[in-house]
DNA sequence: AACATGACGGACA
DNA sequence: GTGTCCGCCATGT
């Protein structure tokens, strides 16, 4: 357990239900903006595991991304994220601006996120 | 040790 | 908006 794991996997776990970060947004978010694809690879080596809401983490795009061939594909996480209350706009794709958590707003992202977009 | 791969992201055409 | 390319860096072979 290196201490870049443990830090994906302290802010992984801070991610609010019916909220999403980006792997890149994480990277940058404890210091190693250049790691994003680390940062997947995190995700990967928990290996489907609930103890951390890996389904939260996606690409910067609102897009999932990972492999259709491996078990916990991207249908999972497509239906996990939709439990929550997440709506995918278009297959496997979501509103970012909407629904990414930011931890450094977490007190002051109020309703500057996602009230404007009208239609 | 060298080379290929990848749950990414940003720059360019 | 889409398709390609390149940089990044831990893992796998």
């Amino acid at each position: 357990m290196t201490p870049f794991k443990q830090s994906v996997l302290t802010i992984v776990r801070k991610i609010p239900k019916g909220k999403v970060m980006s792997y890149g947004q994480i990277a940058k978010y404890i210091g190693a903006p250049r790691a994003s694809r680390e940062v997947g690879w995190v995700m990967h080596s928990l290996g489907g595991t609930l103890d951390f809401p890996w389904w939260r983490v996606l690409n910067s795009k609102g897009t999932i991304t990972i492999k259709e061939s491996w078990d916990n594909g991207p249908e999972t996480q497509q239906h996990l994220l939709e439990a929550e209350g997440v709506d995918f706009s278009e297959e496997r794709t979501l509103d970012m601006v909407r629904y990414q958590y930011h931890p450094e707003v977490e007190t002051h992202q109020i309703s500057l996120l996602g009230s404007d977009d009208g239609h």
